[in-house]
DNA sequence: CGACAACTTGAACCTGATCAAAACTTGTGG
DNA sequence: CCACAAGTTTTGATCAGGTTCAAGTTGTCG
């Protein structure tokens, strides 16, 4: 349990349970609770209003979302059954009047959800596709603590903003190129070592095109 | 004078003073410190090994940055001469132990941070250039609270993620569509009633390609 | 087993990037 | 003040990555 829970439980606080795909708030609501997810998965998506979907994140337990001080700045949806803790923003609050760690674990907390998004629009506007779902498949990964990660095509899709066609196209490849192992339908296993060097060539200042045809 | 602003001058503060491009501080510093912008604008922005420059955010007069925890998650440089007050974190945190108000405003404004990146990446993966450039100008002027802004072509491009070729040759569609004047060399009008009705046509859900004609 | 949805594959297309060169600014020194 | 050099913005031509559309395949669930 991290600092920021153990802090966030001394607020009134309860249960709430979502099953896949339901809505847990909306962009635009008030926000009157901040969640913490004891199992499952959550995303954050905004709509556009031509159809597309953008996700912003991905959340795992642990994770605690909706740190918003007046109104809902996107969405929150569960991607799989879900069990969260809610917390009441009004509590939390007063809570933190008395406990300056809380001050800083909500801050930190708040600003981690920023760091995310601005390297997210790094990565989306100045990567190739196949980098890209690299960069997610490690991530998550390294999110999921294991080699394996769980994956939904279509939702990938919509973090990375590529199409069904191009995902399965570059999994395709990064598979021939045994960068990437299926594990069952929708498991896989990240050759580590191929990652690691791939990580280190980019770190030396390498042209992108060189490491992209590995995966061909 | 915004609240947050109001609340922070009880903490230690000082002005500072930097010079157009100078460094403010650099992705993964410690951070000590948050600033109010009193004169100038300011970048927060995210330096790609491949070269490429992501800017994730443009401050103006009052807006406050730098509210983060621990490391710096972006780097902020001046874009123009500019005047800052420069609040210490260690006593930012003091003062909020005892105002519920503070860390309500901080919260707030940490999540305002959130909030802009998280669309940013909408905008950028899934607008067309001419739309993410008249996006983008409408923001800006709205933002500076006039008709017209400044701008310098390099960041913009760098903000919206299109080469300085591709921002060249959408602008003289705009200046062709008229939706667009320009006011002397950096400065620009944009046509009001014509952003608006796109404005309203999108919220209508009409296909992009349809407004998109209008600007060639 | 059959129906439906999700995923995959192929082909054509299109937007924006890149490369290269010209026009224009800006700055500097005689 | 003019001439020249360096840097930007613009323009043109070409290229390529990713989307779209359409059809086929696979997998899942009733």
């Amino acid at each position: 349990l991290s600092d920021l829970a153990n802090s966030l439980d001394q607020a009134r606080h309860w249960f709430v349970r979502y099953h896949s795909r339901q809505l847990i708030y909306d962009e635009g609501e008030a926000a009157n609770a901040i969640f913490r997810i004891r199992e499952g998965c959550v995303r954050l998506q905004i709509n556009g209003r031509n159809g597309h979907r953008q996700i912003v994140a991905f959340l795992f337990p642990g994770d605690v979302f909706g740190v918003c001080a007046l109104e809902r700045t996107s969405a929150a949806e569960a991607v799989t059954d879900t069990e969260l803790v809610r917390y009441s923003m009004q509590s939390v609050l007063q809570l933190s009047a008395h406990s300056r760690e809380l001050v800083v674990q909500l801050i930190q907390s708040a600003n981690g959800q920023f760091n995310h998004p601005a390297h997210h629009v790094e990565h989306v506007a100045h990567l190739p596709a196949a980098e890209r779902v690299l960069w997610f498949l490690t991530w998550l990964a390294h999110r999921q603590g294991r080699r394996t990660g769980e994956t939904v095509r279509r939702d990938v899709g919509d973090f990375l903003a590529l199409s069904p066609e191009t995902l399965s196209r570059v999994m395709r490849e990064l598979k021939a190129g045994g960068l990437v192992s299926p594990r069952g339908r929708r498991a896989f296993a990240i050759r580590q070592p191929l990652v690691e060097l791939r990580a280190g060539a980019e770190a030396a200042g390498e042209r992108p095109e060189e490491s992209r045809q590995n995966y061909g």
